[in-house]
DNA sequence: GGTAGATAGGAT
DNA sequence: TCCTATCTACCG
């Protein structure tokens, strides 16, 4: 008997399961398009990847496509492609990464198709002008005889028009003496884009480096390194302009654009064309709003975070990465740990579309990828605008008096700035007033119940009596007065932003001080209001955490203080002195901005560690020279490539035997070695217990032969349902 | 991950 | 005897 082929639509769906799901084919249904179907007891949304001549699958079992929901596809072919490459390289189940890539309410099958909604009178509503029905009821009078007078009236045209319309409109709806009429809006296409300003003039290195990412015909990657205030950004207008001058779209990515609107600000104020921005802040409608006007080309450029990077944009042009060091660039929690800025390289290389990494403090991935030839190194050596480089030194916090975390020479500086009319910025990277309690009788410390480690103390509302929490697990409790083991007093050890506050309070009276943390600054609104604190120059002193690196511009700041950079100096995670090295930089971009010049003090209870001295006599550049080569003799990447199986179970011992058992069914493979499994550096966190083992090759397509084989025996593995593993390639953080 | 049928144990 | 909590298999 002849077999019968059996077209077949290929289709991703939102389940941990590792496959593609085989459907008759059905008119529409083709690839990049989402489709209902049914699947399993449910129907789900899913989209089409591909279309095949024949299917693997019984033709018994294949079902078919209940609707298709897009007239037009929503993912290209070169879409799909990126799609299907981040799944086999993160060895993550597709549909899981097809579900990252799109808006929830595209997921749940919404159409999100821009509707123009306009209004208008009905016959019950011109009897009710005419019998004055309405006469007790002003505002619902006075809107229906604009309609009246208007006819029908599109909503935008309400919104400038009748401020706060809309809840009286609703109630006339409601009496059916106003209706509302819905259209599709078609897109206008290919606006015109017009650059509204000029822009400075550039200096000679920005200027080679715009020629460098806008020379005719240009593709490829580069690196645009360059010190804080050396005008990055101008470039990336001017790499922007020249693409959308060539009937061209643009890609930027920031690593968080809650905290980096002027990123933002910046783009909408020099070009006149539609911008869409994707961030955490949207809501669903207006996410997907945002992303239906970038995957329709009815935006031409795309300001977003770390999804962004799979956002479909027709007639892609370039793919800026701002601050491409930055950590949230790589998803570190969840099941699908992507790194968008090296998806973005892979977007670029495939589209054969520019792609510009930008930082003052490069990744050493990317430096190493600069000598590799992979990236093009395009420097911009000095400040813009010749504001002179800050001037740091350390501050030796065992040859110093220091009274409650501040050496008594930061405390002079302090002062010296403060007296000069200038702003100081105080850095250090612990949230909270102190990160232990502690009975000064018998040393207990207050535990977290469910993490192996101690309670941060917090001021609850701002009063002495504070609270505890976890930075762990989120979880918190009330502050005890007495010790629960022996009743004695506690006392809260160690300095936290809070305390910082309260001391510097105490010490600069009449001088206000502005805390810029998570705990502060919860709301968008707070850290707008705190900034322009700061602008206006009401707020004096600046003390904050990661925050205040970002970003922000301070010009009148002049004094930076890092208050404890000794955490991370002896971290077991092979990437801690780099972050620090780019955090301590990227704080001292802080100062000086302006033409006065900056001064940059580090407190520390080791000025000689060999990562402090080299960051300080050769900058960043020497750190990271260094860097790599220890990294070349330790055998770490950039030299090797690793994976990381974490699993993580509420009973002891459980993720550790999944872990051996995963470490016994691998096969051996030439170059690419196992180590572990070991318990995590925390093993509780919120009542879990935590364990992984590392995979390591010096090559990638090793490393990636070897997990294309050994992941799907280890999910099978995987028995237990409170059982939780996830397959980190890349990671970030190894500890 | 979601679902439902199968199974086992406890409460009534 | 019935109810529920847990396990198991499957999803085209």
């Amino acid at each position: 008997l002849p077999q019968v082929k059996i077209p077949v639509c290929q289709i991703a769906i939102e389940t941990p399961l590792r496959r593609l799901f085989d459907y008759h084919l059905a008119e529409g249904a083709v690839p990049g398009s989402r489709v209902r179907v049914p699947f399993g007891r449910q129907h789900v949304v899913g989209i089409v990847v591909a279309q095949a001549a024949d299917s693997e699958v019984p033709a018994a079992k294949l079902r078919g496509i209940e609707a298709v929901l897009d007239a037009a596809p929503l993912f290209s072919t070169a879409d799909l492609a990126l799609l299907t490459w981040a799944a086999d390289y993160y060895h993550h189940p597709v549909g899981e990464v097809f579900a990252t890539a799109l808006p929830r309410l595209l997921r749940l099958g919404r159409d999100v198709a821009p509707v123009q909604r306009s209004w208008h009178i009905t016959n019950a509503g011109r009897a009710a002008l005419a019998d004055g029905t309405l006469r007790r009821a002003r505002r619902q009078q006075q809107l229906l005889e604009y309609f009246a007078a208007k006819g029908a009236v599109d909503e935008q045209a309400l919104d400038a028009a009748l401020p706060g319309w809309r809840p009286v409109a609703r109630t006339l709806r409601e009496k059916s003496l106003l209706e509302m009429n819905e259209q599709t809006r078609s897109i206008a296409t290919r606006e015109a884009v017009q650059s509204l300003q000029q822009g400075p003039v550039l200096t000679a290195a920005q200027q080679s480096a715009v020629d460098a990412l806008t020379a005719p015909g240009l593709a490829g990657a580069h690196l645009l390194d360059g010190v804080t205030g050396s005008g990055k950004t101008e470039v990336y207008l001017r790499a922007a302009g020249a693409a959308l001058a060539r009937g061209r779209s643009v890609l930027v990515m920031c690593p968080e654009i809650g905290l980096t609107p002027q990123l933002l600000e910046r783009f909408e104020a020099r070009f006149d064309a539609p911008i869409a921005a994707l961030h955490s802040g949207l809501t669903d409608t207006a996410r997907a709003r945002a992303w239906h006007l970038a995957a329709t080309g009815g935006a031409r450029i795309v300001v977003g975070t770390r999804s962004a990077v799979f956002t479909p944009i027709p007639n892609l042009g370039l793919i800026i990465v701002d601050e491409e060091h930055d950590s949230s660039y790589k998803q570190q929690e969840g099941g699908f740990r992507y790194s968008a800025r090296d998806l973005a390289l892979l977007r670029g290389q495939q589209r054969g579309v520019p792609v510009v990494l930008g930082s003052a403090t490069p990744s050493l991935e990317s430096l190493h990828n600069v000598k590799l030839g992979r990236l093009t190194h395009i420097e911009l050596p000095e400040r813009a605008g010749s504001a002179t480089p800050p001037r740091i030194a350390l501050i030796d916090m065992r040859a110093h008096p220091v009274n409650r975390g501040i050496a008594t020479p930061l405390r002079h500086a302090i002062d010296a700035h403060l007296a000069a009319g200038s702003q100081v910025l105080l850095f250090l990277n612990r949230r909270g007033y102190a990160p232990t309690l502690l009975c000064q009788s018998c040393g207990w410390v207050a535990p977290c119940e469910s993490c192996d480690a101690r309670l941060t103390v917090h001021l609850a509302g701002g009063r002495a009596c504070g609270s505890l929490a976890c930075h762990h697990c989120g979880a918190e409790a009330p502050q005890p007065e007495r010790c629960p083991r022996c009743g004695y007093g506690l006392q809260p050890l160690g300095h936290g932003t809070e305390r910082v506050e309260e001391t510097l309070a105490e010490f600069f009276p009449g001088h206000a001080v502005e805390r810029f943390d998570r705990d502060s600054l919860r709301a968008p609104k707070q850290l707008t209001d705190a900034i322009e604190r700061v602008h206006s120059g009401s707020a004096r002193i600046l003390v904050g955490t990661q925050m205040l690196t970002k970003g922000h511009h301070f010009p009148d700041v002049t004094l930076v203080g890092v208050l404890n950079a000794d955490q991370s100096l002896f971290s077991t995670d092979f990437r801690a002195a780099e972050r620090l090295a780019q955090t301590i930089v990227q704080v001292a971009g802080r100062a000086g901005r302006a033409d006065r010049p900056g001064e940059v003090l580090i407190q520390s209870q080791y000025p000689d560690h060999p990562l402090l001295k080299t960051l300080l006599e050769r900058g960043y550049a020497g750190f990271a020279a260094d860097a790599l080569q220890e990294r070349q003799a330790a055998h770490w990447p950039p030299f090797s490539r690793l994976a990381l199986l974490r699993a993580s179970d509420p009973e002891p011992e459980v993720a550790l035997n999944f872990l051996k058992a995963a470490r016994k069914i691998a096969t051996p493979a030439a170059g690419v070695a196992l180590r572990g499994p070991v318990p995590a550096a925390m093993v509780r966190r919120a009542g879990r217990y935590y364990a992984q083992l590392m995979v390591e090759s010096s090559q990638r397509t090793r490393l990636q032969a070897f997990l294309a084989g050994w992941v799907p025996a280890v999910e099978s593995l995987a028995t237990s349902r409170s059982l939780r593993w996830v397959l980190d390639v890349d990671p970030l953080e190894v500890l």
